[in-house]
DNA sequence: TGCGGTTTTGACAATCGTTCTCATTTTCAG
DNA sequence: CTGAAAATGAGAACGATTGTCAAAACCGCA
């Protein structure tokens, strides 16, 4: 009942791009990296296989308060982000506490299968001292 | 230093519109409903309108993964949204713990002028219990 | 190794939510 | 009442994302 999953040259050519680059990425963004590199893929196959990785859990998507959703090749685990508002950098924080209260707090209403989204917005000390 | 806001009949009649809504809507919905009320407001008037409420805490935006952002007129003060995924139920639920953890993890990593997004998905009983 | 059915690709068009433009209308202080 | 400033709205413009569909690539199997 799982997706057949051909390698291709495409999607091994996402994949190894989002391995190698730092933070998160608009599928744009990613799309014109890999014709710097001279990788040819379309912009299309660029969002198929964002989604692919998406939908299996290996990448993270986020979603900035004024824009388009971001990429990011993550560390295992369940994870959430705090990214500088100025310059994008991003740091990987884990809240075990935050967690049981989401589903502490939604199995208190009767609510079932429960996930949820948190994301942390700041300005980092670099930005803030210039 | 504040906006001048001039008191007009489509502003109020947003405004009213969503004092009188249930959950989350997105601008277009609720310019759908505005038209079938017979109240005549322009589809950018309505985006402008809640753009301007958002922007002064009167209203909280949500951006669910897959779609429009959605509008709704809520309660004083921080909180977040429970949401129900099938019905699009909604429960404010406050988390004074999770504001902290927030702030006092941003600040371990040199963040200032913090703020954050968080919302819990799930299904409620009702809707798991057909 | 070669074949063939199935999957994947990609250029382009289409879609969808949102914002911009700017001429017209409305508001409100004086 | 008057007029400058603000707000409106119809439609165009915009940008990200998704759909289309013929051509190309992949891979199990002979």
């Amino acid at each position: 009942m799982t997706a057949p999953a051909r390698n291709t040259r495409q999607r091994s050519a996402v994949a190894t791009l989002l391995s190698e680059v730092e933070g998160f990425h608009s599928a744009q963004h990613l799309h014109a990296m890999l014709r710097d590199r001279g990788e040819r893929v379309g912009l299309t196959t660029v969002y198929r296989t964002l989604q692919a990785l998406a939908d299996a859990g290996d990448i993270d998507v986020m979603r900035p308060p004024g824009g388009e959703q971001l990429f990011r090749r993550c560390s295992d685990g369940h994870h959430h982000h705090l990214v500088c508002r100025s310059c994008g950098r991003t740091v990987e924080v884990a809240g075990p506490a935050v967690e049981s209260w989401a589903d502490r707090v939604a199995a208190q209403h009767g609510f079932v299968d429960v996930s949820h989204t948190l994301e942390i917005f700041g300005t980092c000390r670099g930005c803030a001292n210039p």
